[in-house]
RNA sequence: GGGUCUGUGGUCUAGUGGUUAUGACACCGCCCUUACACGGCGUUGAUCGAGGGUUCAAAUCCCUCCAGACCCA
């Protein structure tokens, strides 16, 4: 007996590692494999992978999901389609000013700003550099000769000629309304960049008086706003309050250049049961504010600025910030006899979601993506789109119901891409770049080719060359962009927008985009805004919207709860025998895990087997050990064992003679090969995978395995053709999810490596397949002969004979009597 | 407060009107059997979160409640 071509013992995480580093060695090999090749003919599949935002370390949930992407690009490779997966790197944006800020210990603005922006380069391309070994480590087959960085002038070209695009045609425009402000950070954000946070705020009753001398209380946690009341409201229906709609009522607090009073009137959003039942609506304390000023026509006020402190308005309160003013205000009141009560309790406060800051509402000149109108145009897209799961597009549905206002785009940051405007000298015309070009208002003048428009109308007035005299000393834009304008694009970037015209044709709508749940109202939301507003279209044929990775107990994984599990010690567990132990804070005390293998074959493994696409999933290096370790040792083994038996040169040749069993396991692997094709069609990783671990751990060892040992040991070259077939086949199937193990099992055995199979592979035995009389006759069969195996297995036990021993008295049943001379055999039945 | 989802043996999980309720891990027992003891075989173990309803029939459909997660106000 010749010994196994597969010589190592068994798999392991060193093994594992030589694997990918001699794959991945060679990079025009890796590209030849894995670069996107969009002449080849082949139907293009591109994957808008989400660009990951380099921070220092990559979140381990974040890696199984991408790692899952991976499983789902390989697959397609593996249906014969053009792959495009590419490596995006996020890099924009207010994250990394805070690192640097933090790091150097000095605010952004205390900065030259062109010094500022070196800073923050280099510090994320470092953090880049090693979010890139670990992509490359969990196995990702991404393009990566093509990464692309937002921050690089080729991406950011690509955002500021759709700005400008979509500025001419209307979906973007430029106007003063309430915005929502963080004066810490001293810029705008947007409606999904507010969280909520709980914190104990100071309800207080304040006394306010009318003009003819009633008294009435108000219930206020913001009284330093009085100076910016508008009207006071009463519920309409609230008979308590009916007698004083239509008096006039004194501010309690002074003010300075504007009205004393406001009038009483009457609004259906004031919740009687909320404090006294009487409403001060102010410029701006919330959002409900903002629409009662709307609908009642009022004139807003300016009581914040934008450094986050009182205006001239707020009378002796100007100048000082938001909680001084509050103090000094509640103070005021005391003093004055109009403080009626004071209590502490705990309210949601809006806050930024990058800062943790209180935010403000005030008003400002910003630029808006409209969206209010597109959303019905948005739903009849998404008829279009295929959600995996279904139900996960509830999510974004759900907050499309909840858009009542347009987008704010502009930001008042700087490592960010800029909004490619210069202001004429008397502010009423625009110069805009022309499109492909990059551009810095803020240190640079209009390229040759930029236009002159006007302002408000958007028409365009001529060439800057020909007007350049006209325009006066221009103003470059100092704002940059929410850095969700850059994202959003991404799918228009890697089908080719701009860039590669013709490719875009057949690549877009986008293949496909996944994600995860958390991110669906800003960048799913605004990439399919995008894509509606630019081409209306649907921006992509597939969703695929994962949960997230939560700690073992189910709870997010977070610095503060001290549960975190980091993604390179999972990867590297077990490499060079050092062995994986984490500490992680469970909800009641700190406990040890410990692990000795996993690798990213294992770990990708686990993903696939362990959670449906949508659930959140709980990662427990522990788990994926034990749960996940021995099905790669057993399928190598299987190999293995087949390995030390003749190779047949013709693989693809059906010898013809096939004795029962070979036709039989033939059978039952079609059937497992035809669910597997099929789920890696409907991107269905999970069944793909259980279908792939049941038959190679259980059916195929445990049962004809054990079943054809001793004629392959007679040489039997029936046998190792049809043993070879599936191991080889199998493999191939099996490479989307562990690309590595497959690779070096196929080629070594069979001198061709599955990652390098364009199809899926065809029926061994068309005589066997589904649908043929012989093959569902063979199949219906398999549980009966695996029963059969089981209860000879358990006799031979009850009767103390060991399983190589001869056994008397078992009777084959009726049906399975074509099987008689091998189960004979096998059983060494007398 | 609203929305969405989840709740099945110790743990995880399959199962969208009829099954002795699937499988994995753990536990326990037996077994070194010409690949694998990092293995094999087998056993134990679930009144399917609780309560009500619809139905000949409910883990599955409906209602209420409880618990958890995510999102929103």
């Amino acid at each position: 007996m010749p010994a196994p071509v597969l010589n190592d013992k068994r798999w392991s995480i060193d093994l594992e590692k030589r694997i990918q580093e001699a794959h991945t060695a060679d990079p025009q090999a890796y590209a030849k494999r894995y670069a996107f090749q969009p002449e080849s003919g082949k139907e293009i599949f591109v994957i808008d992978t989400p660009p990951p935002y380099p921070s220092g370390t990559w979140h381990i949930g974040a890696v199984a999901q991408y790692s899952m992407i991976d499983v789902i690009a390989r697959s397609q490779r593996l249906l014969g389609k053009e792959v495009y997966f590419p490596w995006g790197v996020d890099r924009n944006g207010i994250n990394i000013e805070f690192t640097v800020e933090k790091n150097t210990k000095r605010k952004m603005k205390t900065y030259d700003r062109a010094e500022f922006i070196e800073l923050c380069r280099e510090t994320i391309e470092t953090f880049t550099q090693a979010m890139r070994k670990t992509a490359k480590r969990v196995g990702l087959s991404c393009d990566f000769d093509r990464e692309y960085l937002t921050d690089s002038p080729e991406y950011r070209t690509v955002t500021q000629s759709i700005f400008t695009e979509l500025f001419k045609s209307g979906a973007i425009i430029e106007d003063l309304r309430p915005n929502i402000y963080d004066p810490v950070e001293g810029t705008t954000i947007a409606d999904a960049e507010v969280e909520r946070l709980s914190r104990k705020t100071r309800l207080v009753d304040i006394s306010w008086s009318c003009d003819d001398g009633t008294e009435l209380v108000i219930s206020t946690t913001r009284p330093e706003l009085i100076c910016a009341c508008g009207v006071v409201v009463v519920h309409p229906d609230d008979e308590r309050y009916a007698h004083l709609v239509g008096k006039t009522v004194q501010l309690p607090l002074p003010v300075n250049g504007r009205t004393t009073s406001v009038e009483i009137m009457t609004h259906a959003s004031v919740k009687s049961d909320f404090g006294s039942g009487i409403l001060m609506v102010c410029s701006f304390g919330d959002q409900n504010d903002v629409a009662v000023f709307r609908e009642l026509g009022l004139t807003p006020f300016q009581a914040i600025d934008l450094e986050g402190k009182l205006t001239e308005l707020a009378g002796p309160f100007s100048g000082m910030k938001v909680a001084e003013a509050r103090n000094a205000a509640i103070e005021y009141l005391e003093q004055h006899g109009k403080l009626v009560s004071m209590v502490e309790r705990e309210q949601e406060v809006p806050v930024s979601e990058r800062g943790k800051n209180p935010v403000e509402i005030i008003l400002l000149k910003e630029w808006y993506v409209r969206q209010t109108h597109a959303q019905d145009r948005m739903r009849e897209h998404l008829e279009e789109i295929e959600f995996h799961p279904p139900r996960n597009k509830q999510f974004l549905l759900d907050w499309m119901d909840n858009i009542s206002i347009d987008w704010p785009i502009s930001r008042r940051r700087w490592y960010h891409t800029e909004i490619p405007i210069w202001y004429s000298e008397d502010g009423e015309k625009i110069i805009v770049p022309p499109s492909g070009t990059y551009v810095q208002p803020w240190r640079e003048q209009p390229p040759a080719g930029s236009e002159v428009l006007n302002r408000a109308s958007r028409e365009v007035l001529g060439s800057f060359e020909e007007m350049k005299e006209q325009l006066g000393t221009l103003r470059g834009e100092e704002k940059v962009f929410d850095t969700w304008m850059d994202s959003s694009n991404s799918n228009l970037f890697v089908s080719g927008y701009l860039n590669h015209p013709e490719v875009f044709k057949k690549a877009f709508p986008t293949a496909l985009r996944p994600q995860g749940k958390e991110i669906v109202r800003t960048w799913l939301y605004y990439t399919l805004l995008k894509s509606n507003l630019l081409l209306d279209q649907p921006g992509f044929k597939h969703v695929w919207i994962d949960g997230l990775g939560m700690d073992p107990w189910g709870r997010k994984m977070s610095k503060s709860l001290g549960n975190g599990i980091d993604a390179d010690s999972v990867l590297e567990c077990g490499a060079g025998g050092r062995t994986g132990s984490w500490k992680v804070k469970g909800p009641e005390k700190t406990v040890s895990l410990r692990a000795n293998k996993i690798g990213s074959e294992c770990f990708r493994l686990w993903k696939a087997c362990d959670a449906q696409v949508g659930d959140d999933f709980h990662i427990n290096p522990e788990e994926i050990e034990k749960k996940y370790f021995g099905v790669l040792t057993k399928l190598f083994n299987v190999a293995r064992f087949a390995s030390q038996f003749e190779i047949p040169t013709d693989l693809d040749t059906n010898p013809g003679d096939l004795a029962i069993e070979d036709e039989w396991i033939l059978a039952e692997f079609e059937s497992t090969m035809d669910s597997v094709r099929n789920a890696w069609k409907n991107l269905d990783i999970y069944t793909a995978t259980q279908a792939l671990k049941t038959f190679g751990t259980g059916v195929l060892p445990s049962h004809y395995l054990e079943m054809v040992k001793s004629r392959l040991y007679d040489d039997d070259k029936i046998a190792a053709w049809t043993l070879h077939r599936i191991v080889r086949d199998f493999m191939s199937a099996f490479t989307p999810i562990c690309p590595f193990f497959t690779h070096h099992i196929s080629e070594t055995l069979y001198g061709i490596s599955s990652v390098d199979i364009e199809n899926f592979p065809s029926t061994p035995d068309g005589s066997v397949a589904l649908g043929t009389d012989k093959g569902d006759q063979l199949r219906t069969l398999s549980s009966r002969l695996q029963a059969f195996n089981g209860d000879t297995w358990n006799t031979k036990k009850e009767r103390g004979i060991p399983l190589n021993q001869p056994v008397q008295d078992i009777e084959i049943p009726e049906e399975l009597v074509a099987f008689t001379g091998i189960l004979t055999r096998m059983h060494h039945l007398e």
